[in-house]
DNA sequence: GTGATTGCAAATCTTTTGCACTAAA
DNA sequence: TTTAGTGCAAAAGATTTGCAATCAC
């Protein structure tokens, strides 16, 4: 499963959740979705603008980011100390975290099974189950 | 589950790490490991050491919180965004995450069976499989 | 005594916020 | 025009670091 919305253009994607297609928010959307399944922190992001030219500042990025992730087209993972990464697959999956690299890779949701998952509480839901296997170099050689 | 090793004291524990027994780590180390499976940020921890007259800075408290991390004693989780938690549980188990509340809750490891696991690419090996459920007070249906 | 440990405050790093300015509708 | 959106810099938190003072051995 690629992007979970499939729009031609990003103005569509952007007018579908009823925000603004602004100049800043429609090259951040180009950037996220037209590149399939990405992860990405507002920094990394930050500069993949820079590097194409798109004046935005940082602060807009993190705004916008959390905008794009109240209107359901982005994910947020806390999984590194001090840094969130969004991630543009909405889907049910769970994730590889490199600990070596501090990066993300996505696992199928199929691909990982879970049985007899305990109930919550009463009057509590499930927001979210989170699977997330950490990896790291098991060699001192790094091949890859 | 108790804690994952039984001393009779923080003194033995402390040694058995490797770590001088100090006044500082003796005693956060008994207000971690002598009331069973905890999870507490460096600030909680700091606060009750301060609550029992433990004169200890929170530099220090960061500081034995990775101490005891890396001695094994801990284990430290990132689920919420910009704050680590340390759980005193190290034994094979995952965790209810209470969103409302910002509180962990341990889920014994046997309560959630892992079917299919896809294998880490070559020359990686898993660190480890976390397991978050996270949890929220049940929406309240205003209308709908 | 000697080297490990601690405390304090300053420094870092990520993220948020206030407010004047700019742009979309 | 009218209001939402943006940029900048300052603020806010969490965590770390430098270094002199202190403590364990």
């Amino acid at each position: 499963m690629e992007s979970n919305r499939t729009y031609s253009n990003a103005l569509d994607l952007l007018k579908s959740v009823g925000l603004r297609p602004t100049r800043q928010r429609l090259s951040l959307a180009r950037l996220l979705f037209e590149r399939g399944d990405r992860h990405v922190t507002a920094e990394q992001l930050h500069s993949e603008a820079l590097a194409a030219r798109v004046r935005v500042s940082l602060a807009t990025v993190y705004n916008t980011l959390h905008q794009f992730t109240s209107a359901g087209l982005l994910n947020e993972l806390v999984v590194d100390s001090g840094r969130s990464y969004f991630d543009t697959n909405t889907g049910h999956h769970h994730h590889f975290f490199h600990e070596n690299t501090s990066t993300l890779e996505d696992i199928p949701g199929d691909q990982v099974r879970i049985d007899s998952l305990p109930a919550p509480a009463e009057g509590r839901e499930i927001s979210r189950v989170e699977v997330i296997i950490r990896v790291r170099d098991e060699a001192p050689r790094t091949s890859d």
